[in-house]
DNA sequence: GTAAGTAGTTACCTATTGTATACCGGTTAC
DNA sequence: GTAACCGGTATACAATAGGTAACTACTTAC
């Protein structure tokens, strides 16, 4: 049984998580960083997200440190979004996240 | 180097979770319940929730089968809201997200 | 009677989220 | 020239999330 003061603390800590990845995109453009840098359009092709979305949600994530744009001056110019060192500290939530994901939908699928 | 079907897996178990667990208030919710089962006033007064959205969320996570609602026929009728069996799985996302609260918390202020 | 506690519901409002479409300024290929 | 790609912005609109406040219906205590 927990105390008081720990349920406490874990409430503003999940707080402060839920903050900074809140919304239906950011952990979704995270998982797809995780596996290589992304450029603007590849983004909303592979997740189906409208620019407007992905811009707002890319400034945030920057703004957080969660990623990085980096600006390529070929031609055209193309922007790359990677993310940071401390992004890749979100693992372990993405991947607990990814585990009960995959077990709630096996339960949804048994009835 | 993780293939794209595992990256692709991964976002759908995640989109999968956060449907579940979304908006500012459900995981609050379950780490108050995670010490103990509540009332419904209880919980106003803990989390500083308006009856309108704990009413709405509790109904969401019942509907999911996170959480289960008991009523006492005592004088007043109480009703008791308690994690289920199932919502318990949910620990390893709320640990993830509490471990990774407090580090995020340091390094802000750390500046 | 009134006041206070129980568990919610209802109506109203704003802010955020999301969609769709078009557009800009630049470069490349034809 | 035109069309097509890049990284976004601008605009208009609909849908959702969330908050405030008042209110219902019931019971207990005074």
């Amino acid at each position: 049984m927990e105390s008081i003061q720990e349920c406490n603390k874990m409430r503003l800590a999940i707080q402060d998580t839920i903050e900074v990845i809140n919304g239906k995109w950011k952990l979704l453009i995270i998982a797809s960083l995780t596996r290589k840098p992304y450029r603007f359009k590849e983004l909303t092709r592979e997740l189906g997200i409208s620019p407007r979305m992905l811009s707002k949600e890319l400034q945030d994530m920057e703004m957080n440190k969660l990623i990085s744009r980096t600006v390529y001056e070929s031609k055209p110019v193309t922007v790359e979004y990677a993310l940071t060192d401390y992004g890749k500290t979100l693992n372990d939530v993405m991947n607990a996240m990814r585990d009960w994901g995959v077990k709630h939908r096996k339960k949804i699928m048994r009835g």
